[in-house]
DNA sequence: CCCTGTCATACCCGGTAGGTATCACTGAGT
DNA sequence: ACTCAGTGATACCTACCGGGTATGACAGGG
C-alpha cells in the first residue's frame, strides 16, 4: 500500500482503540480477535511513522499524535459514513425519467412548529418540489446528523446549536421568554431578566442535555419538551426558551419575556460542500418567507 | 466486508474514474490494470445497491448518485488526507518534555503584508508560543489547503475566499482602491465608482484565477501580483484591490479610492472541528490585535 | 467487413487480514 | 515472595481477495 494512504478499515480500528483504551474491549467491539487488531494498529503506525498509543502497563493511553487523529479520524469517517448514505439516497430515487431526489430536514422535536409548516406548505407549492423527509431530533444533534450524511439539510438555533463547519441562512429572530409555574410570585412580572430567573431558591433553572451530557446545576435534567412542561407546571422548575414555545403552553405556565435574554436565530443550514440543486431549491424557498 | 463500509481505496478508485470517465486512463493514472479496476468499480456499486456509471457505447458517465459520490467522496477524501498530515505533524513534533507542535498558516502570496507580521509578532512574544510556519499559495488555494491539511489556519479575504465550512474570526475591514496607471486620464479623479473602472474601453479589468479558472472577460488573465503590476504600470489594464495594496503601489501606479466597493473583510479561518489548543493561542492572539 | 477502441469475463497467483495458541510482563492479593 | 489475573505482543496458519494477464463481447468507423 502507498504510505501516505489510510484505509478506512485502519481509521475503523483505530478509532476504536482510541475510544474504548483497551485492546480486547475494541476487539470485541469491532466483533474481532485482539492480535490482528494490535499488529494493524503497529502497521498504521509503522508506515504513519507516528506512535499513537501509549502501552503503559495496564492499559492503553493516547499520544499527541493519537488524539489529533482521534478528532481528524472522526471527521474523516463521518465524512465517509456520510457519503455513502447520501449516495445511496441519490441511487435509489434515482428513477428514469427524472430524478426524484428527496432531501432529509432535520428539527429539533417540536422546535419552531410554526416556521417549520410554513416552510414546508411553501415549498411543496414550488412547481419542481422534491419531497421532504422531516427528521425529528434531540437537542445539538442536528450537527451530528448533518456530518454523517443521515440529514441533508436542518433547522438550527443560534447559540443553542453551533454554526461552524456548515453553510447557512439565517430564518428568522425571536426574542426568549421565562416560562414559569403560574403560581408563582415572579409569574405576575410583566418582564424578567436573566438574573431573575437564574437564581430563584425554589425553582433552579431546568438542565437540557448539551452533546450527549447534561451541564452541572442544581435543576432538573429533562430531555423532551412534555418532560420539561409537566416539571414547570408542578412548580418544579423554570425554563428560558425562545418567543415561539408559547405555542405549547399549558394553562399551569405562564409566560414572561426576558429583557436582557440573547436573541434565538434560526438558521436552515447545510454542509458546506453540497452542491444539490434541490437543495438549493429548499433554501431559496426558506430565504424568501 | 460490511455492506455499508467504504474503504478509501474503492474510493480512490472510483473518484479516478468519474474524473476520467474512462476505464483505461483511470486504471493507469491509478496504476495498476483496467481490469481489476472495473471490478472493484461493479463490487462497490453492487455493496451500496446503487448504479455510479453509466456505461454507454464508446465511453462511460455518471448517473445522479455518481454525482453525489463524487462530490461527497471528494471532501471524505480530503478528510482522510488531512488527518494523516495532521498526525504526522502532530507526531514529528512530538518530543518528550512538552510536545512542540508547529502550526501551519496559509497566507494568499503578498496579501495583507501588515497585518501578518502584526500577527506572527504578537504571537511569538505569547508566553507558550508555538512555531508558525507561514505558507503562502494562490488565490482561493487556502480552503483547498485546509481542507486537505496542508494547512492548519488560514488568513481569508471575504468576499474574494468562501468561509463556507471553516469557522472564522474578523480581523479587520479595509475598503478598496482602484489602481491604474499613473497616465491614465483617471488616474487623476480623487474618487472612483465599480462602473468608471469595470468599463473603460481602453482598459480592461485584470481577470484572477477563481478556482483555477479564469472568469471570462476581455482583460488580460494575471496569476501573480508581479504580473498585475507591470501590466498596470505599461497602461494595460487596471485593478481593484484592497486598500493595503497601497504597500506594493510603482512609481507608474496610481490608487484611487473606490466610492462604491464591498469592504474587504480579513479573517482567519480554521477547520470547524478543529480542537488544538495551539491553534485556540494563535486565534485569541490574532482577535486581540 | 474488418479493425480499433472500449469495458467485461475468466482464471491464476501472492499478499495479507484474520483466527488460534501462546508468550511476556506487571500489578494485586494473600 | 509467590501466584494469579489481566494486559498487549508474537508466532504461525489459513482463506480470501486484490491484482495481473489473456481474452471475450460489442459497437463504430474507415
Amino acid at each position: 500500500m502507498a504510505v501516505d494512504t489510510l484505509e478506512t478499515r485502519e481509521l475503523r480500528y483505530f478509532m476504536a482503540v482510541a475510544e474504548e483504551l483497551h485492546f480486547g474491549r475494541a476487539a470485541e467491539r469491532l466483533g474481532m480477535a485482539q492480535p490482528p487488531l494490535s499488529r494493524a494498529i503497529q502497521q498504521l503506525e509503522r508506515r504513519l511513522g507516528v506512535s499513537l498509543l501509549e502501552r503503559n502497563r495496564r492499559g492503553v493511553s493516547l499520544t499527541g499524535a493519537g488524539e489529533v487523529l482521534l478528532h481528524e479520524g472522526r471527521a474523516a469517517l463521518d465524512a465517509t459514513t456520510a457519503a455513502v448514505r447520501r449516495t445511496r439516497r441519490a441511487g435509489g430515487a434515482d428513477s428514469p425519467g427524472g430524478p426524484r431526489h428527496r432531501l432529509v430536514l432535520a428539527v429539533k422535536a417540536a422546535g419552531s412548529h410554526e416556521l417549520l409548516q410554513k416552510l414546508l406548505d411553501a415549498y411543496a407549492a414550488e412547481p419542481d418540489a422534491a419531497e421532504i423527509e422531516v427528521l425529528p431530533c434531540g437537542i445539538c444533534e442536528q450537527e451530528e446528523l448533518l456530518r454523517d450524511g443521515r440529514a441533508d439539510v436542518a433547522l438550527m438555533h443560534a447559540p443553542y446549536n453551533s454554526l461552524a463547519g456548515f453553510d447557512s441562512e439565517e430564518l428568522q429572530t425571536e426574542g426568549q421568554i421565562a416560562i414559569l409555574p403560574a403560581r408563582h410570585p415572579l409569574a405576575a412580572r410583566r418582564t424578567l431578566s436573566l438574573a431573575d430567573v437564574s437564581d430563584i431558591p425554589d425553582l433552579p433553572l431546568a438542565r437540557w442535555p448539551h452533546h450527549g451530557t447534561y451541564p452541572p446545576g442544581p435543576g432538573p435534567e429533562v430531555h423532551d419538551q412534555t418532560q420539561l412542561a409537566q416539571l414547570i407546571a408542578l412548580g418544579r422548575t423554570v425554563a428560558v426558551l425562545p418567543d415561539s414555545a408559547r405555542a405549547w403552553l399549558w394553562a399551569e405556565h405562564t409566560a414572561v419575556p426576558l429583557t436582557d435574554a440573547p436573541p434565538v436565530v434560526t438558521h436552515i443550514a447545510w454542509p458546506a460542500h453540497s452542491r444539490s440543486l434541490v437543495l438549493a431549491g429548499l433554501i431559496r424557498t426558506a430565504t424568501q418567507l
